[in-house]
RNA sequence: GGGUCGCUAGCUCAGCGGUAGAGCAUCCGGCUUUUAACCGGCUGGUCCUGAGUUCGAAUCUCAGGCGACCCA
């Protein structure tokens, strides 16, 4: 009765699921276990609620939940929460220029975004939900503050910051492009010394880069970019006296003290200090001119290789450490006042920076490391030697080389009072002041005669106040809320004044993760009994846009967290996964430099623009607005169902890669599923159930033996691909394939046990890629319970292996046939079996062979 | 300039010393007369190039090319 077949209708039957789901409580997390490893937790980097879900965000969080499914059927008992990164700029735009209000405006846009998580069918525990701009989440990042602040890791300090004229905000390094303009206001943004609150991540700096090591579990280019970053590099600094027998001195950092002979002339950065004791009458004007040329030009422009060097003469000189002699002091743009000293030492024949600074300024080029053995060349070098080697023209350390050279410098130096040895980081520490509305305020008061006063515990939340001026101009919005400014000091009870700075939003990200595992308590941000059952994260998933910056600030906190006995780990995430890019396909007109939507494209195989016919570029690109190339969540949901678009992203690349979005394949997918539905919907029909498993029978036949082989195979293929450093989820849902393919038609072949064992494995297989159409057949095939409540399939081995097998026979290595032979068959036998072979007799000539090699299960190749 | 990774069928990838594979797409045939179709089948590869090691190299080594990312 072929009519009466049911259709796959994903519309109908994904709610169904869902709500069922609920009713279950099956995404609840369980009471977790007292031996950790029974436990699991996994985690997606939690998103901005800018209230449109984008497929970036879908691949993230069905990674994530492909995996939590999988834990779960395999008995762990897991923690898969979501929450919102809900502080930030785009909530005080909106009410700057629509007049909404952020948290409105922010909580509406949650709303819709969890709404649209939902219908993909993500096994998460919404009851453990946080928001960081709700005040019983940043209560605790308030109460986190303080306990940096009692630590000594949170203090004030003048800074120079970047600075938007026309938006009259702070703005941090990311949001000023190339040019040096604002993002936002497009204003060149100017340099300016503020008192701004920063963290001391300083502090565990080498904590920082040597527990790197540990995070076996993270991509080997995050922990690079990471150590890059930390950029710990030892050497020494040297001293520079501004005159003979002076006390003052300027004081240089360098990684090559053993190139010191070499120095030429010492550069200071323009900011440094001593430059106007240094500048000379002649040289002032040019110093100052050359200063304020330097203030609308980012930091790392200032450092880009490609860059000319510049800088200008102070007239001023300081004195030799070892030789005495005078060395020219300039100053440039490629050295920053805040790393290192501010001063290096410009050895042109030794560094390529030094050297290209001192060609363009025609500053002397001394060699004194050479290869080791070689002679000095008296000609000039065309470019600098960079390398270690071994020391010429360098008074009684002649002849010394690389580190050991190094060495010696530095003992002579500590021994004549003129350096020390030294070891300095890249890593600065982290400015967390901003002058915005939209953050969680900073705990403190400033009293006139107690300074800066923490406010107490038991007045936390430091509440953000309602209907203030977010006219976006005129400082920090938090300085007009006069009421909520105003308060009288804890300590001494006279009037005082809130601090009215908020905190960088990747405050409230850093500890997000230790507040899922008790959300809603609302005595503590978390407890050690909680930490000690989910920390740390097994499974981190997220984009690496933040392999530094989130990744980096969230280990920070939980080794102050450690050090404090708050937390009992030392890394917050064990297992970092960070998924690719989903890129869309895009239409660009090559002469107009125009994007043209995909709509307007008339014919894909042959695109033209539909205003001058001119042949379109076509390329993949990050999906985004501006491109017309972005595919909404939401309607591939409508039109496939979320099973599709889960097992599409899954299958369509591994999930570090980068993603190309392609409807067809998408279809290709859709049709799979309706395969497994109508195999499914065949062996109901057939009468085949789940409840009750069968015994096998004792003898299986050829077919039964094969499909038996496929099933198992598909188990230890799929498990295989799921676990490890590697999670390879395209190559299991190509094995779901082959599966379901092996499947097909023999199913009536095969006793009911078999058949039985065949579906029920690959329903299970399924289950967590496609949760919905996988509970849906088990409930039709009268499984007990929902499929996300059973047992994850075992391996068994004996399905595995084959009677007979085929061995290929090589002659000289060529393949000149097989041989078809007992699986168990002994070395000895398989040799002769080989000799005794007609192809063995065609291509020996009856010869015997000279040598024979044999691989046991494999080959056998016999050389004449 | 240095480092890391990659280069295998049209696409995405597996294989990592032993007969070059999977899925998707293409193509063909059938069945329907489909409008989210379906079933069956066949194609398809100097494994980036060159040299070396080996009985045998996609796999190991070296050199080169191209690409991606990172660093300076």
């Amino acid at each position: 009765m072929a009519s009466s077949e049911s259709r796959y209708s994903p519309t109908s039957l994904e709610p169904k699921w869902q709500q069922r789901w609920q009713e279950l409580g099956l995404d609840q997390t369980p009471e977790p276990s007292a031996e950790r490893s029974e436990n699991f937790y996994a985690l997606s980097m939690f998103p901005y609620p800018s209230g449109n879900l984008h497929m970036g965000h879908v691949r993230n969080y069905v990674i994530t939940d492909v995996i939590a499914r999988l834990m779960r059927l395999k008995g762990k008992r897991v923690l898969h929460p979501m929450g919102w990164d809900a502080f930030g700029l785009p909530a005080e735009n909106a009410a700057i220029e629509r007049g909404v209000d952020p948290a409105d405006w922010t909580d509406r846009n949650i709303a819709q975004m969890r709404e649209q998580l939902q219908r993909l069918g993500l096994s998460i525990d919404w009851s453990r939900e946080v928001a960081t701009c709700h005040s019983d989440y940043y209560r605790w990042t308030q109460w986190l503050f303080l306990q940096f602040l009692n630590a000594d890791l949170a203090y004030r300090k003048e800074a120079t910051v970047n600075w938007d004229p026309i938006d009259q905000t702070v703005l941090a390094n990311e949001q000023v492009d190339a040019d040096g303009r604002s993002w936002r206001s497009g204003a060149l943004v100017e340099k300016r010394k503020l008192r701004q609150w920063f963290l001391k991540i300083t502090a565990v700096a080498d904590e920082l880069l040597d527990d790197l090591e540990q995070l076996k579990g993270w991509p080997e280019r995050v922990r690079t970019m990471q150590a890059n970053w930390i950029g710990r590099s030892s050497g020494a600094t040297l001293r520079f006296a501004i005159a003979a027998e002076s006390e003052q001195a300027i004081e240089v950092f360098t990684t090559r003290p053993d190139t010191v002979f070499g120095v030429s002339y010492v550069v200071l950065a323009p900011e440094h200090a001593l430059v106007d004791q240094l500048t000379t009458a002649e040289q002032r004007e040019a110093v100052e001119a050359f200063r304020k040329s330097l203030q609308s030009i980012s930091e790392q422009d200032r450092v880009a290789e490609d860059r000319p060097k510049r800088g200008v003469a102070t007239g001023g000189s300081v004195q030799h450490p070892f030789t005495g002699e005078a060395v020219p002091v300039w100053i440039a743009d490629y050295v920053l006042p805040d790393y290192g000293t501010g001063a290096v030492m410009g050895v042109p024949a030794h560094d390529s920076r030094d050297f290209a600074f001192a060609k363009q300024y025609d500053l002397p080029i001394t060699t004194v490391v050479v290869e080791p053995g070689q002679a000095a060349d008296s000609a000039e070098p065309t470019e600098a030697f960079t390398g270690l080697g071994e020391l010429v023209g360098s008074a009684e350390f002649d002849g010394l080389q690389g580190e050991q050279a190094k060495a010696a410098i530095i003992k002579a130096a500590e021994q004549r009072g003129v350096g020390a040895a030294k070891i300095t980081f890249r890593l600065r520490d982290w400015l967390i002041s901003r002058q915005r509305y939209w953050g969680c305020p900073i705990p403190v008061i400033h009293c006139d005669d107690c300074g800066v006063v923490p406010v107490p515990e038991s007045d936390l939340p430091v509440e953000l106040p309602r209907d203030v001026d977010l006219s976006g101009s005129g400082g920090s919005p938090l300085e007009r809320a006069t009421e909520w400014k105003q308060v009288s000091c804890p300590k001494c009870g006279k009037p005082a004044t809130r601090e009215t700075d908020t905190m960088d939003t990747f405050m409230c990200s850093s500890w997000y993760y230790l507040r899922y595992t008790d959300a809603s308590n609302d005595t503590a941000p978390f407890t050690t009994g909680s930490i000690d059952a989910w920390m740390p994260v097994d499974q981190y998933v997220g984009g690496v846009e933040h392999a530094i910056l989130h990744l980096l600030y969230s280990r920070f906190f939980t080794k102050v967290l450690q050090q404090r006995n708050l937390v009992s780990c030392s890394e917050p995430f064990q297992n970092l996964l960070t998924q690719g890019m989903v890129q869309g396909v895009t239409y660009r007109n090559p002469k107009t430099r125009k994007y043209i939507a995909p709509s307007a494209v008339s014919d894909a195989s042959q695109p033209t623009d539909p205003d001058d016919g001119e042949a379109l570029e076509v390329f993949f690109e990050k999906m985004s607005k501006s491109k017309y190339n972005g595919v909404d969540p939401g309607a591939v949901v409508d039109r496939y169902g979320a099973d599709t678009a889960r097992m599409f992203i899954l299958f369509k690349a591994p999930p570090e890669k980068d993603l190309e979005w392609d409807d067809a394949d998408v279809e290709g997918q859709f049709r799979f599923l309706q395969r497994i539905w109508r195999l499914c919907d065949g062996a109901k029909a057939s009468g085949l159930q789940l409840q009750s498993p069968l015994t096998l029978p004792a003898e299986l036949t050829p077919a039964e033996t094969d499909l038996r082989r496929a099933v198992h195979t598909a188990i230890k293929a799929v498990s295989e691909d799921l676990q490890g450093d590697e999670l390879q989820f395209n190559t299991a849902v190509s094995e779901l394939m082959k599966l379901s393919n092996a499947m097909g038609g023999q199913l009536d072949a095969v006793s009911a046990a078999v058949a039985q064992e065949a579906v029920r494995s690959l329903l299970l297989l399924l289950a967590p890629f496609a949760p919905h159409l996988a509970d849906e057949l088990w409930e039709q095939l009268q499984g007990s319970g929902s499929i996300h409540q059973q047992r994850w399939p075992e391996v068994d081995a004996s399905a595995l292996v084959r009677d007979t097998i085929t061995v290929v026979l090589q002659v000289k290595g060529k393949v000149r046939g097989n041989l078809e032979v007992p699986a168990a068959i002994s070395k000895d036998e398989l040799e002769q079996v080989a000799l005794a072979s007609d192809v063995a007799k065609k291509w020996l000539e009856g010869n015997a062979p000279k040598r024979v090699i044999v691989v046991p299960g494999k080959l056998v190749n016999l050389v004449p």
